[in-house]
Order: C-alpha cells, then sequence, then structure tokens
DNA sequence: ATAGATGCAAACCCTTTGCACATTA
DNA sequence: TAATGTGCAAAGGGTTTGCATCTAT
C-alpha cells in the first residue's frame, strides 16, 4: 500500500518543478485528518515554524485539487475546506451546525437512487455533493464526546470487511442452498465446490476482520462509514429467495447464481476502482476478482450443461434428472411458494425493507 | 388555494412596516421561476423601471428567507441563488456546469436513507443540501431544448396524484384479494366496501389527472419531479404480496391491512404538512385522510373481529365460517395447492403472529 | 538560462454594515 | 414622533492576481 509519499509522487504532475515549500505545506496537510480551511492551513503552518505567504497555500491548495490529492469542499458558510484523499474515499458529510465538526459516510444506495434520477433527465452526472445539516450528538445533549477518535482509513477497511463478509455469507447461503436442490450430479458438485470455497474465504475474511479488530480494539464501537445497505443485506440474498421457487432446475439455478455473481462482480469492482489506494479499496477489488473466478465457473458450467442437455435429447439416454421432486424441498423449508413464484416473475424489483 | 399576495400575507413578520419598494421587491421576485442570484434581482429591478439600492435587495432577500417566502441556495460557485416557495416545496437539485441551469427534484427514497444514515450517528438533522453536478442533455447533446416550459407547479401536481393513483390502486388491488380470501362474510364485506371505495376514488383521482393534464397538453411529456420510488411501487404492493402467504386469515388480512393504511397515511401526512402550499399538497393531505378513515375503519372491524371470535369460542354455535374454503379460491389461480392447504389449516385458526 | 515558484500588496467578488435621510404607523 | 426602511459608500471576508524576485533544473 502507498505511503503518503508514494502517494504525492503518483499524483505529482509532469512538468512542474519541486519547491521544499510546496512539498512541506503538502506534509503539514496529509498529516492533518479532517478538514482545513485555508486559513487553518496558514495557521499550522506558522506553528511548525515556517514563513510561507498566504498566496502559497492558496496556490499549493490548488495545486493539490488539481492533482487530485485534495477535494475543495463547501460547507455553505463562506469559505471553502479541503481535505485530502489519501486512504479517504470520496464522501458525503453529516455536518454540525453548532460545533461545525462534520462526519463521513458513503451510501451505495443513495448513489444508486442518484444515478437513476440524472438517467430520469438524462443528466450526466459528474460529481454529486449530499451534506446533512444538523446537530451532532455532543452538542444535542451537551455530553463529551466520549468515543475516542479512529483514523477513517480503519472504519472503511472494517467496513469494507463487513460488506464482503456478508455478501460471502449469502453467497454460501445460495451455493448451500442450490447444492441440496441439484439434481444433475455434475451439477451438485459445482455447487457444492462453489459452497467450499465460499466458506473458506469466508473464514479468511472473518480472520481479517479479527486482525483489523483486535489491533485497534476501539474500531468495533466506531460508527459505520460505508452505508452499503443493500450489499450488506447479502448480494445472494434475492437469488436465496428465488432459488426456492418452483421448478427451480440445475439449469435455472445456475443462471441465478451467474446473475448473483455478475451483480456482485459490478459491484465490488465499481467501487473497488473508485475508493482511493487503502486497505478498503484492497479489500473490494479483491473481492471482485473472486466473484469474476466464480461468475466464470458458472458460466463455463452452464454451457456445459446446456450442451449435455442437448447431447441427451439426441440420443436419449435414461432420464438422470428428476429423481426427486424439487416440490419436497422446497415444501420442507419454505411453505409459501406461491409468493415467490409470483415475486420471482416480477424481477428483482421486490425487496421488502 | 393561496394566491401570491395571500402567500405573501400569510408570511409576513409581526412588527414590521409596510414598504412600497420591498413589496416590489417580492412581487419581482416572485413572478420569477428558477433560481436568481441577487445581481439578477437587481438587473430584474431596473429593468422594470425603478431604482432600488443594492443593499436593499439583499436586505429584502434577507427578510424573504427569514420570512419564509424564499430559499438560499448555494451552487458552490461563490454566490447565493434564491427561489421562492411559493407552491414549490423544499427539493434537491441537478445542476448543469456548462449552462448554469439547474433542474429540481424530491427522492422521498433518497430522504428516508438520509433519516436512516443520521440516525445511526445520533445525529439530529435540520436540513439536507442534495446537488449533482454535470451536464445537462441540451449541453451534452448541442441540440436545442425543445420542451415547452411547464411551471413547476403543475408537474409536482401531476406526480402527486400519480403517487397518489399508484397507491390507491394497490391498495384496491389488497382489498379485492382480502375479499376473496375471507372466511368471515362480515369481514368479507368490509373488505368489499373497502375495494369499493377505492375503486370510487381511485377514479375520482383518475380523473383530476386527466383534468390536469387535458388542460396542460406538454405536462405529460414533463420529466418527473417526485422521485417517491416506493409508494410509486405502491404503499400496499408489499401487503398484497403478504396475502398470498398460506394461513392468511381474515384476522390476519385485517392486520395487514391496518399496517399498509397506518404506513400510507402516515407518508401522505408527512409530505404532505411539509410542502408548501399548493395544489401538490392537497392533494397529499386530502389522501392522508383518505387514508386515516381506512386506517379506523379496519382497526374498529378487527376489534369487533376478535370480540366475535373469543364470544364464539365461549359459547359455540354452528361454525359460520368456512363454507368453502379460501383454498379454492388460491386453488383456482395458482396449481400448487398442497402447500397452501397444509399451511391454511395449520396457521390459519390458531397462530398469531 | 529559463520556466516555474514565491512574496507582497492590491484587486476581486459578493455581501454586509454604519450612518444620514426618508417613510410609515 | 418614534420606530423602520432606504441609499450611499465604505468595510468585510475569503480568495485570486500582477509583478518583481527567487530557485530548481
Amino acid at each position: 500500500m502507498l505511503s503518503p509519499s508514494q502517494f504525492i509522487e503518483k499524483h505529482r504532475p509532469a512538468g512542474g518543478r519541486r519547491s521544499s515549500k510546496r512539498d512541506f505545506i503538502v506534509d503539514v496537510f496529509l498529516r492533518q485528518s479532517g478538514h482545513l480551511g485555508a486559513d487553518e492551513l496558514v495557521t499550522l503552518i506558522r506553528n511548525e515554524d515556517a514563513r510561507i505567504s498566504r498566496a502559497t497555500i492558496y496556490r499549493t491548495l490548488q495545486w493539490m485539487v488539481d492533482a487530485g490529492i485534495a477535494r475543495r469542499v463547501d460547507f455553505g458558510d463562506g469559505k471553502y475546506r479541503f481535505e485530502h484523499s489519501y486512504r479517504h474515499p470520496r464522501h458525503f458529510h453529516l455536518i454540525c451546525r453548532s460545533c461545525q465538526q462534520s462526519f463521513e459516510f458513503l451510501s451505495s444506495d443513495i448513489e444508486m437512487l442518484l444515478e437513476e434520477v440524472a438517467n430520469a433527465r438524462r443528466f450526466t452526472p459528474s460529481e454529486s455533493v449530499l451534506q446533512i445539516y444538523g446537530k451532532c450528538e455532543q452538542c444535542q445533549t451537551g455530553l463529551p464526546d466520549t468515543t475516542p477518535r479512529v483514523p477513517l482509513e480503519l472504519v472503511f477497511a472494517r467496513d469494507a470487511l463487513r460488506v464482503a463478509i456478508a455478501t460471502e455469507r449469502s453467497g454460501l447461503a445460495f451455493y448451500q442452498r442450490a447444492a441440496r436442490l441439484a439434481r444433475d450430479p455434475r451439477g451438485r458438485r459445482v455447487f457444492e465446490r462453489l459452497a467450499a470455497e465460499e466458506r473458506e474465504h469466508l473464514s479468511t475474511l472473518e480472520a481479517r476482520y479479527r486482525e483489523l479488530t483486535e489491533a485497534e480494539p476501539q474500531l468495533e464501537a466506531q460508527p459505520a462509514f460505508l452505508f452499503f445497505k443493500s450489499a450488506s443485506n447479502g448480494l445472494f440474498a434475492a437469488g436465496v429467495e428465488e432459488l426456492s421457487a418452483p421448478g427451480v432446475a440445475d439449469r435455472e439455478a445456475l443462471r441465478i447464481g451467474i446473475r448473483c455473481e455478475r451483480a456482485s462482480y459490478r459491484f465490488f469492482k465499481q467501487y473497488g476502482e473508485r475508493f482511493e489506494e487503502s486497505e478498503g479499496k484492497r479489500i473490494f477489488l479483491e473481492f471482485a476478482d473472486e466473484e469474476r473466478e466464480h461468475f466464470e465457473l458458472l458460466v463455463r458450467e452452464f454451457r456445459a450443461l446446456v450442451a449435455r442437455q442437448r447431447s441427451r435429447k439426441v440420443k436419449p439416454r435414461r432420464t438422470t434428472s428428476t429423481p426427486e421432486k424439487a416440490t419436497t424441498v422446497r415444501r420442507a423449508s419454505r411453505p409459501r411458494a406461491g409468493t415467490t413464484r409470483a415475486g420471482a416473475a416480477a424481477g428483482g424489483s421486490r425487496k421488502r425493507a
């Protein structure tokens, strides 16, 4: 993972020349955690015993924004704040109007809805600003903030792991059920193999999660940064439900699996690519890779199954399929099959809160 | 509905004195449709052949904001814009970075998610700012804007009607199915009565919609203002699905209906109260009233049913229920009755969730 | 040697304000 | 007449810029 100086080098635009003053400003700036106004940065620089003119600070801030090292945010109080992007993905803000403190969050669900709105207007979005103004807990209750400050970078990694784990869990449930429902022995083996993989990967992720939280005991108490609600419910949850519909043969199960893996892959890939270099980004991209592999495996299996079924039709042998109806299983685990089927027909839209 | 001058009078704070200049500024301002910077308002005033100082314009803008006549919005370009609230509910913005035009929308789904985020942080929100920056369709394609401008107020009313109609439709579907499933004759009559009411109200709403769109032919082509996705899917849609579960007796159906009506009532009431005086507000509040009445009716029926069932247990008469099994109906529409019947027998009469 | 970085102070932009004068109740 | 509203010009704040002076390549 990139160190702060590697981060700067990666972003340094070609053609300019180095300058010790600029380097110093950037260094001081990167050491800060929250949002800084230009003036506050000037003060910090002065405290660190350097005499750099205000104009240079402003110019360097602009330079950092252009380079992608910093982002300029507008809290609506007539002056700009700056936050660095080192290990910080782009996010939204909660802003306390009484103490001016700000809190960061990111919601994939909201971003999805924003995309829909933009699409409906045929608007090509480039950036979204979302700020919730109000009163923070401390200013509301008058009590001091007892929660210890943990670098956002760790909370981000924690939440990335949580999302991955939730997805992994729902994936495991999916393949377990699919294996149980499978009629074709080869199909069953595929599902079992994937279930085993998910199980193993899940324990890896959980170990990583434990490691992270044990290294920083305060971490679990931190409020969430990622509000990835739909993903946290498990991207395979809908698929698991669909499996329970009547008449879901191996072929259909594969199809559902393919759809879920693709959706999952895309989701983790999209965010992983968008995030700044960080542990969170790595978790997302690694997970996306896993999902892509599963996706590809399923596609291969699907093709093989189709080929097998076709050849069987041409020169029919003994029927290997339907020795026991899926219905049996269904009745045992899930009595109301009617709804599910109606829901499945409607597509993925039936998410019940 | 309030006229512009009534609107001003309603908001005029007590204790101040009238002034012809201020009145004139407010009048000019209210005649505008979009967002104005202070300077643009000065220009407008000058064009209307009045010489009013810039300071007065600024002071009047502040006065309007304090009075609730105007809202100040910050598009992040270093100057404030103002929009009046006459028949315009608070909303979010899409802002084109190349032509500076802005488009308005409101999403209840996003607002719901925002509330969840704030809750998770124990943050007390007072206002949310949401802006999507990017390129509008015209600036993207280079084509001129052919869509005729229709006052937002009408689009707002149209969308309010659409949301109400969608809810009404899903409500109708709910009561129709509930009536079909009902075993108790009195329960069935209640559901039938409510279905009839919904049908009637639905046609009223549809007539109102037709009236609106016929008066302004361009209205239907306008992009949406309200993105009330979950409501537009029908607030009873989940209820309809739940009805199909096995073992849903009259009592449970009533319970589901009560839950849906209450949710619907709250939803329309909440937004209706929040909206500025307008046709859209009226539609929401009237609809909320309807839902409240249904809610109360269902609660009464539920209580009566419980009482009836209790007294029947004490002194058992001939069974008035199950002259024909609900299963019959269900089997007709849905082939797999085996599960359903078993479920109905088991859960129907005794289990209460 | 020369493009690029810095310092200083002035300019900028939008907005607010102090004070004398005008209006309204 | 006494409290409010208005005009003018000046001040305010955060930010940008022109220009002379450095400094890194």
